[in-house]
DNA sequence: AACGTAAGGATCGTTGAACAATTCGACAAG
DNA sequence: CTTGTCGAATTGTTCAACGATCCTTACGTT
């Protein structure tokens, strides 16, 4: 009878896990969840101006739920609000994918630098394995996502949930700007060896190489990123 | 002529940098600012909820626009937003103090890390000197808003923006734990010397010492805090 | 004593309409 | 070419209303 209440007092602390996604589905975060959705995959284009009475419309939602909407994403920095003008799909100017970068060289850099668990690593693993696969199968949109993957799974060596959210939020803002990449192989794919690389790295415990390796890494990926994108402004 | 109209545009191009105080008054900005300070000098305590019937009418603005400000601090995380309960001022766990500190470990650390810049150590000096000057003063308030611009000012090294903004919310949510500590001056008196010594590290260009004092800073504050906040959860 | 159910009240979620405030472009006057 | 002025379009904000959800209380069942 003991076990048997263990087992079921286990089963319930599982449960916990879920708490997360019970209270999570007002109007407002759905509504913003979509429109993170469409300016992330690039349907709706930086400086784009998005009008409160078209898309309250065609979502229909009413233009106060819209709003709320938009204040969150807002708030995640992929729209701009300008007061009574409207609000519109952020642009980033070079000096903000300047920023976006020395964050990273914080954020990852101090993952880096801590003895990732064994989940991390696992984590961190898988990412890479999907980025060469999507790479032999000529899929580089995935690799950029498998990509994506294979840095938030670094962060999560910090094991901060602060600092995964953070991550998260750093990434979709950085996606902004990936779509001015006219040819996503040309940026993703040096970078498929150095995940494998760098995850060797790790598993060896040479945290020191693998910082700076990370940051020749970060520095090369933001070069890249920069002289895409500075023509265009 | 050449050189008037050099200086006009001069005038112009200064004028710029006040772009931003332009746009930066909404209704609901305004409620969230004033909140947000509520809540942080603890006339809103943690756990409390926010009636939005009551309280819109106390400010005279609409339910819409109170929920917006609503929103807006829940961002920040120091509102707690329970869908159809309402909203409640944040209630930090002992979970979330470790993790903050961690966050600062990582902010912190990869500032002193970094060589600071000399306006970033006139920033940390100024904001010694206001503590050593207040802790002189016996006003423990003050020396806890002093050290608080330290550590922000430390942070400034890192020269990013959104490090600085991060910074900034963090220092927020942890003031909603701050007063629980009964005696302030305990809690803030040990680090006044401390910080002198840090800025020494920092002027001095040890950096890797500063690093390693900065983390034994940390933890021990971390300690202080999670003594006298766990007890009473 | 523990649990399921039901009813009521309070509060939130969302809507739709309305009006004021602001922006922006066009056009005329200097 | 610069400077007013006007009007259309859009946002900012308010208000009232109704359904949905949660909490409490009470009642009955097992």
């Amino acid at each position: 009878m003991d076990d048997c209440l263990l087992t079921v007092n286990d089963a319930v602390a599982d449960l916990a896990q879920d708490r997360g996604r019970l209270g999570r589905s007002s109007t407002a975060e759905r509504v913003a969840d979509i429109l993170r959705d469409r300016i992330s995959e690039g349907f709706f284009e930086p400086g784009q101006r998005l009008s409160e009475e078209a898309i309250s419309e065609a979502l229909g939602v009413s233009r106060n739920t819209l709003r709320e909407a938009f204040r969150l994403l807002g708030h995640e920095r992929l729209l701009d609000h300008r007061l009574n003008r409207g609000v519109f799909v952020r642009i980033l100017s070079a000096e903000d994918v300047a920023d976006l970068y020395r964050v990273r060289r914080v954020l990852e850099g101090a993952a880096v630098r801590r003895a990732p668990s064994q989940r991390a690593l696992e984590l961190i693993a898988e990412a890479v394995a999907d980025g060469e696969r999507a790479a032999a199968a000529d899929d580089w949109r995935a690799v950029g996502t498998a990509n994506i993957r294979f840095h938030q799974a670094l962060v999560t060596a910090n094991q901060s949930p602060r600092l995964d959210e953070a991550m998260r939020q750093l990434l979709a803002e950085l996606r902004l700007v990936f779509h001015v990449m006219a040819n996503p192989r040309d940026f993703h794919e040096p970078f498929v060896a150095r995940n494998r690389l760098l995850l060797g790295l790790l598993r060896d415990g040479r945290l020191e190489e693998a910082a700076t390796f990370l940051d020749g890494y970060l520095d090369e990926a933001e070069q890249l990123l920069i002289r895409a994108y500075e023509p265009n402004r």
